[in-house]
DNA sequence: TTGTAAGCGTTATCAT
DNA sequence: ATGATAACGCTTACAA
């Protein structure tokens, strides 16, 4: 029915194993025959059947995505980061939604994966689940993506720094009284979440302001979560001045909150996120901008690196990159 | 170096092609036979080749989104909905973010495309555009979401009702100067921004307010573009009392021009959107509510539902299915 | 019900 | 530099 590289030898008067390394860029092919034959097959609209190609190749040209969500900004920026580079690439990008960790996910089983791709982009998953454990242990180049893991290559911001920077905010604004809106109650393998917390605390120590039990609440990075958050740092007996959310998304719902309350943020509880949402601004929300895009971006970019390179050498450098993340200021934390 | 199809035909002591046959549920295999093949090939942990399955089948399994954009509510949304139906089937999927088509965008060219997939879900592109038309020719089972065109099966809402919905509500509320913030200042084939303007004028005609050619600018679908056209429309001599913004990220742009003015959404202008976003309820936003994860299911489905047929039967019912919106009204519309 | 064997369209090895 | 040709691992007539 299509076109296939035998018509486009014929055509061009070679046999089919010329074709396929003038196609491809190979070396050892007479200048004059590769650009007949190039000029052939695009006459002839000859494009390479992949599924021969990998059959033949054992490589698929193809990385998948495997994200918590698909559907929160964090998420599709990161996503948006990483098919700018695979269109670059020529990689297919296949993707699969798995859910919160921290709740319930289905992974994707191995055999989903098993000969349909050549590498891997893990987002925001705890690298010690059971489950992430087995995708590692699949033999395929893996690339993390705002968590990481030993051996294991990944990109992301340091949490801990980042969280310190807007502790030091409030601090420096004079609040003695702050309060942190985290993700998860209990620390799981999924390290941003307690290495934002630890970064306050440590922040809050060094700075010899005290740590109040009753000032932490638990948000699970929801809008609806963070709400729920301040809700009940507001019902305390000695309400927080000063509020850290360890994410954009909980900090707006902490907003939320405080709206309800007839309380205005900035003027009567700073509050300060980290993320650098899309819609902090809109919100007026102080925050700590992290490249989203650009994680994606480079894990992508890392990935390919990797592919690129012979299999022997590719365990060679794992390095777990972290990029600098800036405070924005804005009207939720005012002097 | 893996397990093929041989190993566990000779484990089980049968032919290739009764394995083949037993695996994939086809009739004509012994049930015992079955049982013992299944039991073999999970014992020996075989997993069919895709590559080698899709070269024999000239099936790819596989469908492809095409969508402007990932990090944008709607979009994801959608994808998410489309996932989760393909997860269920089993089918992967391949994402191509192509850029804002009323800009600059780049299709996937045909070849990223022909032999990798078996059908393509289309998001919000106008239809009559070249490079879309063109993937509607490549012969593919295609289903447009948030779009629609003659002779190619469809999922969206009804623009005009539901921007009728918006604008009536505005005029139950007793308001005389609506204007509107649209999307695109000239009508594309993007259909659902010139719809959603029609059923905002039809309203107004049949309720015998007057149009004020004033009364409207564009945003782009932007949240940046709507804060514009509001800041636009306050600066004009009789600015209106009330507005319907196409989108809800629009929407958003308005009420951040209203407050950057002093003015408060609701009680001093009317301000309603469409969409049913995420954080609309943080903003107290009235909306008009699409079931946009449902978008992407159904078309999902109606896809995939094609995609089983005999190849003969497939043009048969091509259907534009329009699901209903709802009225969500919060403090930015207060009597 | 099961087996035989001819593809499917490349890639890659080994000659020439 | 080019050509023959054996894989690659499965599906699917067709035969038995």
């Amino acid at each position: 029915m299509s076109i296939t590289i035998r018509d486009v030898a014929a055509a061009a008067g070679v046999s089919t194993a010329t074709v396929s390394r003038a196609l491809r860029g190979l070396p050892h092919v007479d200048a004059e025959t590769r650009e007949r034959i190039e000029r052939v097959a695009k006459q002839m609209d000859y494009v390479v059947s992949p599924s021969a190609s990998r059959l033949a190749s054992g490589r698929t040209g193809t990385i998948a995505v495997i994200t918590p969500f698909f559907a929160r900004w964090f998420f599709s920026t990161v996503l948006s980061g990483v098919e700018s580079v695979l269109q670059r690439e020529e990689i297919d990008l296949l993707v699969f939604e798995v859910g919160d960790p921290a709740v319930s996910y289905r992974m994707p089983p191995e055999q989903r994966l098993r000969g349909r791709v050549d590498g891997l982009l893990v987002v925001a998953l705890p690298s010690d689940e059971a489950e992430v454990a087995e995708l590692l242990a699949l033999g395929l180049p893996v690339s993390l993506i705002g968590a990481s893991a030993e051996g294991v290559p990944s990109v992301g911001i340091d949490d801990v720094a980042a969280a310190r920077t807007a502790t030091q905010h409030l601090i420096n604004l004079g609040h003695e009284r702050i309060a942190i809106i985290t993700g998860q109650p209990n620390p799981t393998g999924f390290t941003p979440a307690s290495d934002r917390e630890r970064g306050y605390r440590e922040t809050l120590a060094a700075a010899g302001v005290s740590l109040d039990a009753q000032h932490r609440a638990h948000g699970y990075f929801t809008v609806a979560g963070g709400e729920q958050a301040m809700t009940s740092l507001l019902a305390e007996p000695r309400p927080p001045t000063a509020v850290f959310a360890a994410s954009d998304e909980m900090a707006f719902g902490a907003i939320r909150a405080l709206r309800r309350h007839g309380l205005v943020p900035g003027r009567d509880i700073a509050i300060v996120g980290l993320d650098g949402h899309d819609l902090a601004d809109l919100l007026d929300l102080t925050t700590v901008v992290q490249p989203v895009r650009d994680l994606g971006r480079m894990a992508a970019d890392a990935l390919v690196a990797q592919l690129r390179l012979p299999v022997a050498d590719r365990g060679a450098a794992v390095k777990a990159t972290l990029v600098p993340t800036t405070l924005t200021v804005r009207g939720s934390t005012v002097p």
